[in-house]
RNA sequence: GGGCGGUUAGCUCAGCUGGUAGAGCAUAUCGUUUACACCGAUAGGGUCGGAGGUUCGAACCCUUCACCGCCCACCA
């Protein structure tokens, strides 16, 4: 006997058990099936399930799912990130706390304490994963670091460098100067900030003149090599060619002629500081400029200035400067603008600094372009499609990929130097010292970018570079699921590495779902406090309710509100479902094995059988087409509109009344129905639909859940059974509406008259009069030639019911009814004239478009025939 | 500066190839009839952001404007 309510806490334990126990998950086990595979975007390893984790993990598991029930060898690859720098940074602060530092440990201790808090923490988010109810091949989860992957990560190194892509560069980077690393351009994140424009007066050499430049970093100063002008600027053509005195240094620096200056900006002319600006870098190299750097590591202010300024930071700099300009009287003004400042995109701090080291690169332009010839010819799709226009702008602008890092915590760079610094690539150090012919040689110390591995997770965690057999097998993958914040970071790449290094793309589909907004619409962030909690939801609220929720949810618009108001209508729907098998279980509704539901032989039971028969294939099609959304409001619409709402109450006056044959035809279909929809819904929430297939089966069944056949049914008589069904939902619907606006009183049974019906009608009220009886609460209903005396009536077809209320019926009420009723239809009909004798219409509009519009006017007409002839007899 | 989304019922969103709008939540009224008050019945609620245009016909196509948001860019 189910309980009288569903906790999903204990179910989903329970229940998590019985399939991991059952190996249901496993890839492979199913030989000569079709294979599906999705590989899974791995978390940071030491983070925690976000609610775009939940969304991002429900939609590839609704899929996985529904592929495993529809019989395919289903491989969804679990795995997880060690997300160099967020990971480094959490172990860095941790060792702070304990007055430790990395420096202070060495790199072989640091990451000691960095794979230990990995081994603490690591099991979290899979967890999580796990309490979600993502059915992942969990036996051959995978991490960016193991060895076999970090194999993988090693030869791609190596074999890039051997084909000369991968090169050593000495330019300007993105700097971070807190962790002391080179960044990515990606990692770069332009804020708005409100900051000024000063503009500082530049000595002329030997004249009394000075040149204004303006800036909104004064302390770069400090670094200038050169003061631009635009060549064809007419104010400063006669002070090309001569020299600058750099304040506060005395420095002697040109004034020239460079496009970079834009009049329209500033005061025209432009301060050129190539050690510190991505631009005057460029400016520099053309005019062979000197570079000065004159920053630490750290962000302060190195040696090569002078002495005032060294050791301070660049914002004391920054005063210093200004307070020095201005007692100088070189300091012209200030104005307040906002500009664009680079940020560290995670953390938001303006960190970061353009700074002159040597890093290694990858040239990616070779690999891009076939990446963007693959997409090109529909190798792969992006779904929604649109956004294949911002992978395509990103690849065409495509530049040189920083992919060093100077931090410990990742797959460090095979690469070894001799004493000369000659450079020896290989993957293992016996290899590197046998190429330096038996030289001693020191490894690179530095590691490569995080998304260097993850851009090979498609075929890393299959095994490669192994030739296994799930590489064959699986690769390429069905669909990527991912968000399009990381469609630069990790798609772009993965299809660079995927078709470079397996000659094919790593998916067919990348499906790009929403991002995930509070309720209010803003986005999550720990600063603000809005971040909602999957855990918390599932534990409020129960993980398939939430799972629900987000599929729901998951339409074609690119953001998501979710919050737990939303969440808690899928926890009533969990709830629904489960009180709807109550009532199945407690009328003896019991599977019967072998039935066969074309078979059956009451019309409302061939109704049901059409309309489940009707939600299959609206449920499937749209899990197919990626539009998870539809799937979910399909099965959500035929569970409550359907099922719960009509067929389950229609049943219970057969269960109460009907002939044998009739109930147990009836029981035997309810079952099935419900076996219908548990399957229907499983892959939205696995574990109520789970739990349930097991409680209401009286004897073990043949299988799991998760492991049991998708349906796909043929239903037979559908349509007269349909057209009868919906005749008597019409019907009881008309008098329950009757009844409501004549305020009779819910319990009070009323009779009711059908006049001028059909042979057919007369027949379906017959043959339904128990049903319509109960529903419509009514104490008799029959067929009759006229309307009683002080009826309630309706139009139902061609034939008008009667409700005769005797002394309850307020005239005046009823004829303010029926008229607003038939100005409604009057008002119907002067439209359809309006267009069917509009000439342009009926010469221009197709045969089936006019037919259907001359059927509405008739209809209409019938209709407000019927109405004022109501109203004639209400006098 | 370039690009991309969005603007539909009080709120959150559907509306796939053009035939004058749907759901959930919320609201109102009624309600304990063999599951379910995490419920049921009934009802109200929209000039589909503005303005033009194409079309017999536009929420849907085109132009333009406005507002909101996102992404990219060498914005001193």
């Amino acid at each position: 006997m189910l309980d009288k309510t569903f906790s999903p806490a204990d179910v989903e334990k329970r229940i998590s058990a019985v399939w991991e126990a059952s190996g249901a998950f496993r890839c492979g086990t199913r030989p000569g099936a079709e294979p599906f595979s999705i590989v899974i975007p791995p978390p940071n390893v030491t983070g925690r399930l976000h609610i775009g984790h939940a969304l991002n993990n429900t939609l590839q598991d609704i899929l996985a799912r529904f592929e495993r029930m529809r019989g395919k060898d289903v491989l969804w690859q679990p795995g997880t990130d060690h997300a160099g720098i967020a990971t480094q940074l959490i172990v860095e602060r941790q060792l702070a706390e304990r007055q430790m530092s990395r420096l202070g440990l060495g790199r072989e201790k640091f990451l000691e304490e960095v794979w230990k808090w990995k081994a603490e923490s690591g099991g979290a988010i899979v967890e999580q994963q796990h309490r979600l109810g993502a059915s992942a091949d969990w036996g051959r989860e995978r991490f960016t670091m193991d060895e076999g992957l970090s194999r993988a990560v090693t030869k791609v190194f190596v074999e890039l460098y051997k084909q000369g892509l991968i090169y050593k560069d000495k330019r300007l980077v993105n700097w971070d100067t807190r962790l002391q690393t080179a960044v990515s351009d990606l990692e770069v994140e332009n804020l708005e900030i409100r900051g000024h424009l000063w503009h500082i007066r530049y000595p002329i050499e030997d004249s009394g003149e000075f040149i204004t430049v303006a800036t909104t970093r004064p302390e770069t100063m400090l670094g200038d090599t050169a003061v631009a002008v635009h060549p064809d600027d007419e104010r400063y053509k006669a002070l090309v060619g001569k020299m600058a005195v750099l304040p506060l240094t005395g420095r002697l620096i040109p004034i020239i002629a460079d496009d970079h200056s834009d009049p329209e900006k500033g005061t025209g002319a432009v301060k050129i500081t190539p050690g510190h600006d991505f631009n005057d870098f460029e400016v520099g190299k053309r005019h062979k400029l000197p570079l000065i750097n004159i920053l630490n590591k750290d962000g302060t202010f190195n040696n090569d200035v002078p002495a005032p300024y060294r050791g301070l930071s660049r914002e004391a700099a920054r005063k210093k400067v200004l307070a020095d300009l201005e007692a100088a009287g070189l300091l012209e003004k200030s104005e307040p603008i906002t500009h664009a400042v680079p940020h560290d995109e995670k953390t938001k701090t303006v960190v970061l600094e353009p700074f002159l080291t040597e890093q290694w690169y990858l040239n990616v332009q070779p690999l891009a372009d076939k990446a963007i010839a693959a997409v090109e010819k529909g190798e792969t799709r992006f779904f929604p499609e649109n956004w294949t226009n911002v992978y395509y702008s990103w690849m065409h602008n495509i530049r040189p990929w920083c992919i060093s890092r100077q931090l410990w915590w990742g797959h460090q760079i095979p690469v070894w130097y001799d004493a000369d610094g000659k450079v020896y690539c290989a993957e293992t150090e016996e290899a590197a010292v046998k190429l330096a012919g038996g030289k001693k040689l020191t490894r690179d110390e530095d590691v490569l970018d995080t998304w260097f591995s993850s851009a090979l997770w498609p075929f890393s965690t299959l095994g490669w570079p192994d030739q296994t057999t799930e590489l064959d097998r699986y690769y390429p993958t069905n669909v990527l699921v991912t968000g399009f914040d990381i469609i630069f970071f990790w798609v772009a790449r993965m299809m660079m590495m995927g078709i470079h290094f397996m000659g094919k793309v790593p998916f067919e589909t990348v499906l790009i779902h929403n991002r995930v907004l509070d309720e209010q619409g803003a986005k999550m962030s720990k600063t603000k406090g809005n971040v909602v909690d999957p855990i918390t939801l599932i534990d409020e609220f129960g993980a398939d309710a939430l799972r629900f929720t987000l599929a729901l949810a998951a339409g074609q618009s690119r953001d998501m509100r979710i919050g737990p108001t939303r969440v808690e209508s899928g926890r009533n729907f969990a709830t629904k479902l489960w009180n709807t098998s109550r009532f199945c279980e407690m009328n003896g509704c019991v599977t019967v094995p072998g039935f066969d539901p074309a078979g059956v032989s009451e019309t409302v039971n061939q109704w049901i059988v059409a309309e489940t028969a009707g939600a299959v294939l609206d449920v499937t099609a749209a899990i197919e087409a990626l539009r998870f959304n539809d799937a979910a409001n399909a099965a959500y619409h035929f569970v409550y509109d359907i099922f719960c709402d009509w067929y389950v109450e229609i049943t219970k006056p057969i269960f109460q009344s009907g002939s044998e044959s009739a109930r147990s035809e009836t029981r035997a279909t309810t079952a099935w129905a419900r076996d219908q929809i548990l399957k229907l819904l499983h892959p939205f929430m696995p574990f109520i639909t789970e739990e349930l297939w097991a409680a209401t089966a009286p004897t073990p069944r043949d299988s799991l859940l998760v492991v049991a056949e998708w349906p796909s049914i043929r239903s037979q008589g559908a349509q007269a059974a349909s057209a009868e069904m919906n005749w008597v939902i019409d019907l009881i619907k008309g008098v329950r509406s009757v009844r409501a606006e004549m305020n009779v009183p819910a319990g009070a049974k009323i009779p009711l008259v059908l006049t001028g019906a059909s042979a057919e009608s007369a027949a379906r009220l017959a043959r339904h009069i128990d049903v319509i009886s109960t529903l419509a609460r009514l104490t008799s209903a029959e067929s009759g030639p006229a309307i009683p005396k002080g009826s309630a009536q309706f139009v139902l077809g061609e034939a008008v019911v009667a409700l005769p209320l005797g002394d309850v019926i307020d005239f005046a009420k009823e004829r303010a009814r029926l008229e607003k009723d038939l100005k409604k239809t009057q008002d119907e009909i002067a439209r359809f004239d309006a267009k069917l004798s509009n000439e342009q219409f009926v010469a221009k509009a197709p045969e089936e478009v006019l037919t259907e519009q001359r059927e509405k006017r008739a209809e209409a007409q019938a209709l407000a025939a019927r109405l004022s002839d109501a109203i004639g007899r209400l006098a």
